[in-house]
DNA sequence: ACCTGAACACCGTTCAAGT
DNA sequence: ACCTGAACACCGTTCAAGT
């Protein structure tokens, strides 16, 4: 009986943002409060401020959680150029997904820490070998982003905001759908019954081919 | 002395909303309360659970104010497809930029609401104009919405998150950069010094041009 | 150096009343 | 129909201590 057999691993920054994150994944990210994960940690609140300066820095260290996950190992430097772009674009795609609660965190925050920048170096790359002027890199390097949290946020939907008013998303997009009358709105109407019968990927697909074929320079 | 000079024009989920989005431009996300709210109205907080069931629908509100500020008579119906799209989306960021407080919760909550979805009608109804299948047409407004949302976020940037440590953006960003090393960050260093000399304006215009090439069918 | 206790100044929201 | 009062169950964070 010479310790608790307590998992008093001794707090740490990373070990508090890992948590956070599992958090934000099995409960969504309103469950993330100092004190819920402080509780989870087994630790009172203000222990956190000893390694984390508040709640943003938190949410900081989550993108950068998130982001690092990207395996930037796929970067083929000898495929050409559209391979490897929409491979990259993919890899974030699929730590996204992965992630879905902590969507909002990652698109609202641009990206402030190494680890999170890595993989934005590496689109920066791609970028650069395919001839993009470095004053417009940053713009495309949004802009694939931005592709793909849209895509991401389409197939994976908010369960923030309204914690759950008893409709399902499908259901609250239907309800919405329904009350929209045809002569206004018959493109939509339209586009929102074509859609369900393609798979969110290859909407993500025929995205991703637009733009990178918008991107790559016209063959000179 | 009949009435007390107040300013009691009666509530109404409009005016609620009008002044929500007062409060977010003048002061920010943060500063938005139910509380601070309704004392801005001269009014007890409980008064607006009448007319808006909960902080959700106020956001939903909210998304629907801005968005229906786009002007959507601009679309010209005898204009060429890329035109159209060129400047719908023009429109769109003009008023994000507009409320750049505002910008996470438009860009976080899928439109709703009529008033939301009319811009998106809009969109569609060129995008199928343009021979974009029905399929197909809400991932493409989605990243053309994507791409609004990103540059009109590297223009603005976030007031939201940390509240104000000291540091404006411009200071927080040039920190960043200050920290990366030139041998594993030469892109991102490089991106960061060109893209200074360019407008925000401009990039917009590189990425809208990549994406709205992208999108056109090839000519047939 | 690392963690705790107690307190401060807030939140959104429910529930029962008032007019 | 429209608004109020009082209360509940939370928040993030500061500040002074403990070891």
């Amino acid at each position: 009986m010479a310790e608790e057999p307590r998992e008093r691993t001794a707090l740490s920054r990373r070990r508090i943002v890992q948590e956070a994150l599992r958090i934000v994944d099995a409960e969504g990210l309103r469950a993330l409060t100092m004190r819920r994960l402080a509780s989870e940690l087994g630790v009172v609140p203000m222990a956190l401020y000893y390694h984390v300066p508040n709640k943003a820095a938190l949410y900081d260290g989550i993108v950068e959680a998130v982001m690092s996950e990207i395996d930037i190992s796929v970067d083929d430097l000898a495929a050409p150029f559209d391979q490897r772009l929409k491979k990259a674009a993919r890899a974030y795609r699929e730590v996204l997904v992965a992630h879905p609660n902590a969507l909002p965190v990652v698109a609202d925050r641009s990206p402030n820490t190494t680890g999170a920048l890595r993989p934005v170096e590496t689109m920066l790359r791609i970028l650069r070998d395919g001839g993009i002027p470095a004053a417009d890199s940053l713009v495309a390097v949004n802009v694939v982003a931005a592709l793909v949290q849209g895509a991401a946020r389409m197939e994976v939907q908010d369960d923030l905001g309204t914690p759950q008013e008893g409709c399902s998303p499908e259901e609250q997009q239907a309800r919405v759908a329904a009350t929209l009358s045809p002569e206004e709105f018959p493109c939509l109407l339209e586009a929102a019954s074509a859609v369900s019968e393609f798979s969110y990927e290859a909407q993500f697909e025929f995205g991703l081919n637009a733009l990178v074929r918008g991107l790559t320079p016209p063959e000179r």
